[in-house]
DNA sequence: ATACGGTGACTGTCCGGTCAGTCATGCACC
DNA sequence: GGTGCATGACTGACCGGACAGTCACCGTAT
């Protein structure tokens, strides 16, 4: 979606520019991230971002895609498909909670197309981003199931539906102050969220999910 | 939070402008709300609104509050306490999403408070949004683990967590349109949301809820 | 010299909040 | 019951600041 010339400029640049960017879209949203300061920080004319995008819009959409990537990469990239959908799902829980906490933009990114005014993006966008981790989820149960490690009266839609659910507002609890004062309420915590306090809250939900589908 | 005045006018325009804002902060957002547009059409003046609000600010969280008491109101207004927990978690399941189908702005209000740019409404709100169901859900789970009716192997607060975690989804679910896409996605279903094909959801989610906690 | 990326002042639009003035109501006094 | 006055809700033109996108010009590399 970027014009030829984005590809055409020096890498650092490129980088600055689309590391800049998701930053203010996640700190103030689309509409509030002024495209001046986003220049100014990426250290570019606000003019050459015209030079780069269509627009806006065209760039936020940009900028989305590139985290959703980035993301998938982080999270997927170091994962056995032999494992066991146990594994495979502690895992994506662990490695999913420390890349949002090294970079929560994305995933604040990902929350903000699914809020009011934004549904122009979420046509676009939705089905994209959600479509690969429900395949797999799935994919992923009736495998198990059939080896006989998750029991077989539980419906494979929705218990992938819930999984993954879990795994979005967990993610959401690291990042939006909403989602972190809500998790503090339920799990009766304090505000550290550093990786040590990380571990408990990635085995204790991976243990409800454990419950609900292992075989008894 | 808004001025004596606003409690001195005819009720039909106070309820009126308490409409209009709801459904335009939800089909907006707050910062994209236009102050005049709201007046014209609550039919009143734009400098009437600052005679009853402080500020747009102002009005927004008195819209949100004012949205959070209605949407308890029905949804726990006529469940009985001493049901047992799977039925008062279907109850509130059903008549959540029968409130949230006829009035969603309530709902996108909610939601809207965990997006970019929110911070100081979060501050402001989730506490007391989240604290009520946060107590009576893990208050009913200590009840019935006592009652024998809950597993006693499951963690209180982690359970009571998972439930809301899929209520809130499943609402959002109903209501925004990237959480209606991915619903679609999971569940391999139509875009059908009549009060008709919310059951299966219904007894969907509240089955997987029962699998996990009922004694084996 | 030409092509192309870079630039930032400029423009038109939008919008939150203000305020000086209007008007309906109700009350006191005749 | 009529006159005059006080109160306070109502109004919308206006102001000032913000901001997306443009464009005419600049510098540089080939």
């Amino acid at each position: 979606m970027p014009k030829e010339t984005f590809f055409k400029i020096d890498e650092d640049k490129r980088e600055r520019l689309l590391r800049e960017a998701a930053g203010l879209f996640a700190e103030r949203g689309f509409n509030q991230t002024d495209m001046a300061q986003l220049a100014s920080r990426a250290g570019i004319a606000k003019g050459s971002i015209y030079n780069y995008f269509e627009s806006k819009e065209d760039l936020y959409l940009y900028v989305c895609r590139d985290g959703m990537q980035r993301s998938r990469e982080a999270i997927y990239g170091r994962m056995d498909p032999e494992w066991d959908i146990y594994r495979q799902i502690e895992h994506i829980f662990r490695q999913g909670a420390r890349f949002v906490q090294s970079h929560p933009e994305y995933l604040i990114l990902y929350a903000n197309i699914s809020s009011a005014g934004m549904e122009r993006f979420s046509e676009q966008m939705s089905l994209e981003v959600e479509k690969y981790t429900a395949d797999h989820l799935k994919r992923l149960i009736r495998r198990d199931m059939q080896r006989g490690l998750v029991r077989d009266d539980v419906n494979v839609n929705f218990a992938a539906f819930m999984v993954n659910s879990l795994y979005i507002i967990l993610m959401a609890s690291l990042v939006s102050s909403h989602f972190k004062i809500r998790l503090q309420e339920y799990l009766e915590m304090g505000d550290d969220f550093t990786e040590a306090a990380l571990e408990p809250l990635i085995q204790g939900t991976t243990n409800m999910i454990n419950n609900l589908l292992r075989p008894v």
